[in-house]
DNA sequence: ATGAAAGCGCTAACAG
DNA sequence: CTGTTAGCGCTTTCAT
């Protein structure tokens, strides 16, 4: 009922050997013999046993994809991501096992030690995330998304938040702004978990600052009523502002109703960037113009990564993205009225 | 540096099969036998080869998923579905191999031929899935989630959704609303694809007969203003309406919306009940009384029909899951005004 | 350029 | 209740 490599070996008239080698190309094959063993396994339907495969080559040619689940994380985000690294790694002869953030470290040590896979993605990296440790002293190959305090020695990617920052800034000091003002996420963020926050500040006011603009940072809750509260205060500490970075999803479409009703028209009167996702910034009554996490990409080169790795070649330690931004209507010169 | 089941047998004064028996508990092994072998498997930290395995036990304790791509499947059902099957499968020794829909029948066919998994999980069914003859020819057991044309032969799971439509018009009748409609999917999908709508409508139609009350269906685009215009010939055409069942996520609010510029308050005038996610249902300015599909129990129920499958245990070939409404705000007793 | 043969680490008869 | 042993199907030396 199974075909074998010793059936393939027979019907070609050859030795299984020849017919592992002409699979797997690491040793020269003549190109009759080739031709001959790969058209006996198209007509066998032979296929390689996964698990004698990786006994005998100690390769299961899996990957660990280990998701998280923690409450506030960007469902369809995850999923994209999900989808793009098992699309590049089947481009790679790689499948992906899936793990939920759930088992933990055991989980981790577990596909390790049971060879099940053969390296790890890692989602959803804290600062000082607690598997850290492991993943160092584990033999495997992985990659992380997100950047821990402490990345030495680790594989990381992620989109740099930092030129995220800066780029919404230059797109609004282009179109003529001069004073501007990040709103962020609730102050919490910017302390525990992971620190893309505060590199978007820092984008965010070192580029302000390099075009000669006025700027101010303001965490804000992710409810209406702090939005609401944020959009007054700004209005009445920065009458000059013209325009806006909103980092901080939930908050956005509260922010630019608030603005509106306290009288300021986006993007006449105010312009509206923000860092969110495309879904979001599309469907908001204004559209906003704005910088998306590149789910996709991530996920291709985190495959391509730990492709690199285990194949023994040099990868870089860290990997930033650069920022896309997609104009949209909430952003416009500034009006000299 | 890999320390095999060998090792443990010397370490526990044991024969290598006494180990593997202690691990899988297909023998009666002496409790002090047993004892010291767990001891030396600690002490060692011992973790059996998921290829080795596999390929002597021809079995590798792996379940394929196949999530779905296609536009308009709604994204975190997929990944709270996807993530229930991962922790419902660990929770039997199983892990969980991500496959995308692209790959389509080729990716099933490898998996299987590779041995690669066990049995397989394949969402987002369609009424006459191309996927159907080869997952009735593999030998593998798959369960399936959503119900074909014809089930015949093949293990389906998916909501009651006759059951919904019920239980949303006996909770109307129940508040002594007399005269209902369903608003529901735009037309072409009550044509192709699956077969969950029309469940609905009957289940709808039927308990409405069945508790004397006048009722009538309209399909409607997924768009505003067809929302709209569904709210206004609704309200000429059905002047006693004081109930309306809505199957068709995108146009929830703007329904809502609709009806309330038409002068109808909700739930004063009009009570709403929905299928929809949980999430939507929630957030909606006036939250709906709602029926979800209920992600998590199926998926921790198509592992165990799979896993009793595997175990060569009889299994239903339909589960037709309970649906549960969640009153919220939407709905209240028909006022006599 | 190809073949022969020795495992990879585990499970499951078979034997006692 | 436990031990012995023959593979599972493939990769990879080693040989030619």
């Amino acid at each position: 009922m199974m075909v074998k490599i010793t059936d393939v070996a027979r019907h070609a008239g050859v030795s299984p050997s020849t017919v592992s080698y002409t699979l797997s190309g690491k040793r020269p094959i003549s190109a009759e013999t080739r031709a001959r063993v790969e058209e006996s396994i198209r007509e066998l339907g032979y296929r390689p046993h996964a698990g004698a495969r990786a006994l005998a080559g100690s390769r299961s040619n899996v990957l660990a994809l280990v998701v998280p689940l923690r409450a506030g994380i960007n469902v369809p985000v995850v999923m994209r991501f999900a989808v793009s690294v098992v699309t590049a790694a089947r481009a790679h002869d790689q499948d992906v096992l899936l793990l939920t953030q759930e088992e933990g470290e055991e989980g981790l040590r577990r596909v390790a030690d049971t060879a099940l896979v053969d390296a790890l993605i890692v989602m959803d990296v804290q600062l000082h995330d607690p598997r850290l440790p492991l993943l160092r002293a584990l033999d495997l190959p992985s990659v992380m998304i997100g950047f821990p305090a402490e990345p030495a020695g680790l594989t990381c990617i992620d989109l740099d938040f930092r030129a995220a920052g800066e780029v919404c800034v230059e797109h609004l000091a282009a179109l003529g702004h001069r004073v501007v003002a990040l709103i962020g996420s609730p102050p919490e963020v910017y302390v525990r978990q992971t620190a893309f926050a505060q590199r978007v500040v820092q984008g965010f006011t070192e580029a302000a600052a390099r075009n000669g603009l006025r700027s101010s940072v303001h965490p804000c809750e992710a409810t209406p009523a702090a939005a609401r509260t944020v959009a007054e205060q700004l209005l009445r500490e920065q009458p000059a502002l013209t325009g806006v970075v909103v980092h901080n999803e939930a908050v956005l479409e509260p922010l630019i109703d608030a603005f509106e009703q306290l009288g300021l028209r986006v993007p006449g009167d105010l312009s509206v960037t923000a860092l969110c996702p495309d879904e979001l910034a599309e469907h908001l009554r204004v559209p906003v113009t704005s910088i998306a996490i590149p789910s996709t990409e991530v996920g291709e080169r985190a495959v391509e990564l730990l492709t690199r790795k285990l194949a023994g070649l040099p990868v870089p330690d860290t990997t930033r993205l650069p920022p896309r931004l997609t104009e949209r209507a909430s952003t416009a010169r500034r009006s000299l009225a």
